[in-house]
Order: structure tokens, then sequence, then C-alpha cells
DNA sequence: GTATAGTTTGACTAAGTTGTCAAACACTAT
DNA sequence: ATAGTGTTTGACAACTTAGTCAAACTATAC
């Protein structure tokens, strides 16, 4: 199909020098839309606005564009977390992090969709990366687990493995978006309440 | 790679008339491990021990076939579950529905896969399904939505649409199975805890 | 102005995948 | 035995897609 790219939007030469953050965007637009097999390099080259080869001139191979876009986004995602407030007890710490959770994953919705995929898929990134922020010395999801701790030692909850409950935590905030769409098809003006229902 | 089909258990002509059945059960996999896009017809074919053309000679193309295969799939899932209990509260109703769903689900994560990925699709495949579940006279759907409305006019939950709540229900106990991976990955042993944990 | 380094482009290659087809095959009824 | 029907097979054609490459282009340094 399109493979004009002569609009104004996209002057040649280096004055592009943000061609590579476009191919970021796109790439995880189109990533998170197809899948990463769905995906085509000319669909990804057309959201950016620039020309297919320039995909393998600055990522070799459609692996490496996918895990370089992949490991950034989850970057990112971990990075965009504020470390708990010390004083609360664990039910308002908790509210605050799904609070911002929900606001993160609302607007990345391409992230949080991609996931799941990455998820279902058995790949380890995610895990991964969460594995490295627990281990990780002042992370907020590492000030998260000692809240827990805490909360456990004091008696507020019951003993549970931190980092279980975290994870299951993210993925209730993270499943509420993967029913959305169903949810919106099947009664399109509910979906704003559905938001509060979710948080009981 | 393979596309040898000698083996014993493939016995040539019509005798062999579950030709279909076993194509069905390799797409299935196939599909939900590799997602519509990743997975090869060569690999199903193999999966399912025959020739790759066999898939063409029964359904058309891949779309039929992955169409099929979803339709099934979806009917043999809603089919499942029995009709609530007429007795009870709604908390026990709820329970024994959740109950079966995760059994339902644990015996069949590649369906469950296969429903979030559609569902992440914004593919209107299961959105319709329980639509037509929930308008069907008798169906164990429309019950547990009338047992919601009871529930409801007797004050025991406050005024939520049924339908919105079901599908939340059945969203958690999919996304639960979505997490697995992760949740192995980090702490194996603890993942049947996690269970009876997200049973709170 | 010329050289140089980095970027962009269009054309090409190689590989893989879906879908088709006619011939071979097996089993049934006559 | 034979004809007929439905199934299976191997080879093939058409198409798509990732990846390569050398030439063209742009801006800057000299």
């Amino acid at each position: 199909m399109s493979t004009q790219v002569t609009d104004s939007t996209a002057p040649s030469g280096p004055e592009a020098a943000d061609t590579e953050a476009r191919i970021f965007e796109a790439a995880l637009k189109v990533f998170a839309r197809k899948g990463k097999d769905g995906a085509r390099l000319q669909e990804i080259a057309d959201e950016a606005g620039i020309h297919r080869p320039l995909l393998h001139y600055y990522f070799r191979t459609k692996q490496q564009l996918y895990e370089a876009v992949a490991e950034r986004m989850f970057t990112q995602f971990l990075a965009s977390f504020d470390a708990p407030a010390d004083g609360g007890c664990l039910a308002d710490v908790l509210r605050a992090f799904i609070d911002h959770y929900i606001d993160s994953v609302g607007e990345h919705p391409h992230a949080a969709m991609w996931m799941v995929t990455e998820n279902m898929a058995g790949n380890p990134v995610l895990g991964e990366m969460l594995t490295r922020a627990f281990a990780t010395e002042g992370s907020p999801q590492r000030a998260m687990v000692e809240a827990i701790e805490r909360a456990i030692e004091t008696g507020e909850i019951g003993p549970v493995d931190p980092r279980q409950l975290l994870l299951t935590v993210v993925s209730a905030c993270v499943f509420f978006f993967v029913t959305l769409p169903t949810v919106k098809m099947m009664n399109p003006l509910a979906a704003e309440d559905f938001d509060a229902f979710v948080e009981q």
C-alpha cells in the first residue's frame, strides 16, 4: 500500500534526527495492536512516516526492534512509579499504588496489552524485570515489598509472599484493561462506571 | 521441518475419519500458543499428523479454520456451565460459578489464552457470544444474570449491571491464568498457594 | 568548493507461506 | 471385477515479507 512518504511532516536530511524516536512510537503501537507476528515492518514504517529500510538501518532486524521497544517500554513503566509513603498503613500504600497503576495503564494501553501478551506467551521478560526491580535497593518496587513485609510483621495482613501479592495487584490492574473492549461493546455507556466498580 | 506422516498412528484411508477432530485439537493448541498470525498451517498439520493440503480440504482457508475453531471453543466453554442453584444467596451462587470457571480454565488453558487474545485484539467474538448467551432463555448465563438481578432487588448487593458484574468475574478468573507463567517463574513452589490466595 | 560522515532511498534477493490441482489411493455398492 | 465417491498426496504457482546493497542525498568540517 502506501509507500509514499512525501508529506511535509517528514523532513529529509539529518534534521529528522528524531527518526529513531518516531520508529519507537510507531513500533510500540503496531506491535501492541498486531502482536509480534502480526506486525508488518511496512506498517511500522508507514506509521512512522519513513521508508522501510530505515528500520533496518536503526535496528538490524525485526527481532531486535521488538526487543528494543519491549525493553524500553518495561523500563519506562517500572520507572514511572513513586516510592510509597513511609507512614501510612498498607491499605493506603496499596491504594496509592493501584491508583497510579491504573492511571499509568490508562495512559499507555498499548504497553498494557503488550505485557499481557508477553506474559501469556510465557516470555520471561516481565518476570525478569520485576525480579530485578525487587532486588534493586531503593526502587519503588522494593519499597513496596518492604511495606508489605512490615504489614505482615504487624499482623495487618496474613503471611503471603510480598512479590506474589504485588504481582497479583499488578495483574488485576492490567486485566481490567484487557476486558475493557468487551465491556464497551456490551454496554458502551457503562464503561466509566466500570472503572469505579473495579476499585470496589 | 517434518513433513513425514508415516507413523502408525495415522492410518491412511477413510478409517481416519477423525481427521477433522484431530485438526481441531491441533489447531486449538497451535493457535493458542502462537496466535492467529504466528501459527503456521504446516505446524498445525504436523501436530495433527496429517499433510498440510488436508487442512484446505476440510477448511478452505486459514481464516475459516481459525473461525471454526474459535466458534467451537467458545460454544463448548459456555455450554460447560451448570445453571446456578435456585435457593442459595448470591455469594454462594457466585462462588460455585467461580469454582467451575477456574476448573474449566485450568483444564483448557489454551482456550483461556485464546479468549484473552481475542479480547485484546478487540474482536467482538467473546462479547457477541456472551450477549447471545445472556439473551438465551434457560441458559446458565441468563440464570446467573437473573440471580444477580434478584440480589440487587433484595439489596444483597448494590445496583450494578449484571452483565458487567459477570464479565468482571469471568475476567478475574482468566487474568489469574494470564499471570501464572510469571508467578511460576518468580516463585515456582508457591504456584498452588497462589490459587488459594486469589480466592481471597 | 571539496571531502567526509551520517542518513535516506529505490531496487533487488532470498526465503517462507498460503492456496490450488490433478493424480493416486481406499473403501463401498453394484 | 468395476464404477463411483470421498479422501489423501506431492508438486506447483502466486504472493508476501524480511533483509541487503549500492547509489543518492544532506549537512557539516576543512
